[in-house]
DNA sequence: CAGAATCCGCTGGGATACTG
DNA sequence: CAGTATCCCAGCGGATTCTG
């Protein structure tokens, strides 16, 4: 593939690649990312997955990742439709970094919870 | 360390995992982690080096990221002021996923930009 | 079922001014 | 230098309604 990353720079403010950082760190990216890495699924089926997103922010989520080909979408001319997302291999290549992310987010949970108790304890002066 | 991950899901929407996973993958605090991954810093250096971050963001999530003690905040009492930033054990853990996901924006990013263009070709019909 | 469209509140986040 | 405090706007994103 050969691919030059030393023009990319997400450290400078106008670099493209600042913004398909946010992209990717993005909220329900994240977990839709996760939710299609066992194959291919129905829109209706993610909505199941990644509980509590609206469906606005799907269709969003899904058109901005199909754009940036990282999301294949297939419809079945079919009555009632039938709409299947897929990652393509760009997406693919995705899963392990993001997957990474989630289990750093587990495996410290209950790290974090702690340190925000003793934190919030230390942080006296807040209150009344 | 014996770490029960099974406990935490970030699909479930009322998991603390969820926040955490939304926390991490902040536009900013892939940055910070990322300015601060070579050892500790000054206010105004990760200033410098996250370019265009207000210090109103850079305060807060470096206050955010100390409260779930993963940044540890150092206070020199001299005139003027220095404090410096560096990461915690749990910080310094945080690194390589970090590390790998701006990697694979830097790798992907041509890519990116090229499927955009194909995908904007391609929906023609939303211009006048 | 898959989505487009609309309304709208919340807050993320920039700009600016002030302090120790 | 390293913040804190305010003002304020843009847009993220939820809820709801309508369609093919």
């Amino acid at each position: 593939m050969s691919l030059d990353t030393s023009q990319w720079n997400p450290y400078d403010r106008n670099c493209p690649s600042r913004r398909l950082l946010d992209r990717i760190g993005d909220r329900w990216t994240v977990l839709i990312i996760g939710a299609l890495s066992d194959g291919p699924h129905r829109f209706k089926t993610i909505t199941e997955r990644v509980d509590g997103i609206s469906q606005k922010m799907l269709t969003q989520t899904l058109r901005g990742l199909e754009r940036d080909g990282l999301v294949k979408r297939t419809v079945y001319p079919v009555v009632p439709p039938r709409v299947e997302y897929e990652l393509t291999a760009a997406g693919r290549s995705l899963c392990k970094p993001l997957a990474a992310l989630e289990e750093w987010a587990k495996e410290h949970m209950s790290g974090v919870l702690a340190a925000r108790e003793t934190y919030d304890a230390t942080t006296v002066g807040a209150d009344a």
